[in-house]
DNA sequence: TACTGCGACGAAAACGTTTTCGTGTTGAAA
DNA sequence: TTTCAACACGAAAACGTTTTCGTCGCAGTA
């Protein structure tokens, strides 16, 4: 009901200037100490807090970064949230969360707001709509503006900007040479649409793999999930009477419809298949049997994404500007949906 | 790298006055349409956008609310997250969403954080420390100040402020309800500790249904899980040689790991016992069985949260202060882990 | 001619800060 | 007594907008 204390009021009321109250509240010698500490005394009696509005408008800058992920409900962009606070609340700032959910126009209308002052700069992962149209001239624009960008997992190449990825390639390859180990020789993919980089990466690594093993390639094993919604049906009608020991897939989702599919079958996970997925969540450590998967430290990759941003947020723009690429190294998680070695 | 047009930009490079240029680019008739031709072209062509942080501090007000969540790995906050971001975005509104981590301190700061002039407003689920302490004097500075607050899920009685809750106490009964309806006359709670209302009242709905059904209330079928940490190992021990043919669990984790600890006691789920969680989440739909679960309509939570919010920030402020409580209704969905009735 | 009215624009205040540069009052040194 | 620092404080600009209220010139009217 108050009208929020500011400067104005509080010099009206102690009767001195405005910039009188300003000094003494941060200190300044210039002040007297009988003078410096009444208004002291009276500010924090009525719990004065200087408007952010105003200090941005001042300072230029406003001790806040945003970060724009495509959706919120993969376990993953909330392990990566949670480690962009943690650095960032360390160094001060704050973190400012939006949705794109996968939308290009989303995207772009939340750049353009985050971009108009209310933020430093950001960290983005590329909306699936934004990949598959190829339009990144929204990413452009911010960076001329002066506006540091990071783009993490789902990134770009020709942007220049400081990246954060993790090596889709290796982690495929470490998870399929894991299905070689045990001894599985025939091996499925579970993958999305081209477009996608990490689905197109990961379908190198596992074609990689498979060489390197002597094993061959074989598009009838390959299956590239278009739509989110109906994967488990694409998937299952996928698996029907397919000849394979072994499965790989690139989300824990699909790594979940897979075992579904394989069980309706008749058939056993781990004994009859093995079912190795990506992306280390809530769902992979809870289901039954629990998912073996490659994980994606999604903390670090907040960690990073997050010092990299700062690290150029406060440097002076004479400095000279390159960037960087962090690749941040996978794990591989065994459980229960792979066998044991023999 | 080109450090941002303005209006006083424009206006030198045009020779006109900064109030002509900013007249015309909001079309006034007071500017000549040669004149306002130019500076739209101009200002076009430059891609000027004006900042939003004098535009929030000139207007006094941000277009702009805040949403503080314990935690984002819950799916029900973020289906409650989308349903505000999808009535703020009509209403012209953006969304900062905020975590509190669970954390006293962690929520107060993001309080400070957002009524400090970024936002308009907020919508809150507190933080289970915070309920624990029963303090609760940041929502009270808020509201004081004049911000409109929202709570939502996790609600404290005695706050002057717009509510949005479920029915936990009905969504129970429904729940206890539909085991009996199934033949479970040895029914087991496993709730959290009572601070955290939602336990409590799902607690309480519980005992109510087992009253109306003729059914006596037994302590040793109640379980309060302290730890969410260990939560897997408490309810396993709980639930050892116990004569139980049904179990309400107050979320999808409890349900999953009591179905877990059933089976690992060479009983089936759900012939020799149901299970039934809160929430419908992600786990819910694909763990295997499937789980009946409460619904609670987390988008519906969130829209009408979103709504109440902005009702009351578009509201003059001489009209009359009052303030709504509104509950959603839960839904019962019926899967997998609870035997069909007969 | 003198007044009125209007079209087209500019000056300035305001939002809440911080900061630079005065300015007036002391007390002490010369 | 004069001069000069030191001290304690205030005025004002600046950040980028919007908006109210001029002001100026000119055409139309009496």
């Amino acid at each position: 009901m108050k009208p929020k204390l500011t400067l104005k009021k509080i010099a009206k009321e102690l009767d001195v200037s405005i910039s009188t109250v300003s000094k003494a509240l941060r200190d300044s010698p210039e002040i007297g100490e009988e003078t410096r500490e009444k208004i002291k005394a009276f500010a924090k009696h009525y719990n004065y807090k200087p408007n952010n509005i105003a200090l941005s408008l001042k300072n230029r800058k406003t001790k806040t970064i945003g970060i724009i992920i495509p959706e919120i409900v993969h376990h993953f962009f909330t392990t990566v949230i949670s480690g962009v606070e943690k650095v960032a609340n360390e160094m001060g700032y704050n973190v400012f969360v939006c949705l794109s959910d996968n939308s290009f126009d989303k995207e772009v209308l939340n750049m353009e707001m985050l971009a108009n002052g209310s933020t430093d700069g950001f960290i983005l992962s590329l909306a699936k709509e934004t990949m598959q149209k190829g339009d990144y001239h929204h990413l452009i624009e911010a960076i001329n503006q002066g506006m540091p960008l990071v783009l993490f997992d789902r990134v770009v190449e020709n942007i220049a900007c400081d990246k954060v990825i993790i090596d889709d390639v290796a982690g495929a390859k470490k998870a399929v040479q894991h299905l070689y180990d045990i001894g599985c020789r025939k091996i499925a993919l579970i993958s999305t649409v081209d477009y996608v980089s990490v689905g197109k990466l990961r379908t190198k690594g596992y074609k990689e793999s498979l060489e390197e093993n002597g094993l061959v390639y074989n598009e009838d094993l390959v299956l590239k999930v278009e739509e989110m919604e109906d994967s488990e049906a694409e998937i299952s009608e996928f698996l029907k009477d397919k000849d394979v020991d072994g499965v790989f897939a690139v989300n824990e989702h699909f790594a979940i419809s897979a075992i579904k599919a394989i069980q309706e079958q008749g058939k056993k996970v781990p004994e009859d298949v093995s079912v190795i997925g990506f992306t280390d969540g809530e769902l992979s450590k809870r289901f039954i049997p629990s998912l073996t998967t490659v994980s994606q430290h999604g903390m670090r990759i907040g960690e990073e994404s997050a010092r990299l941003l700062i690290e150029k947020l406060e440097r002076t723009p004479t400095e000279e500007d390159y960037y960087k690429t962090i690749i941040v190294e996978t794990g591989l998680v065994v459980r229960n949906s792979t066998k044991s070695k023999k």
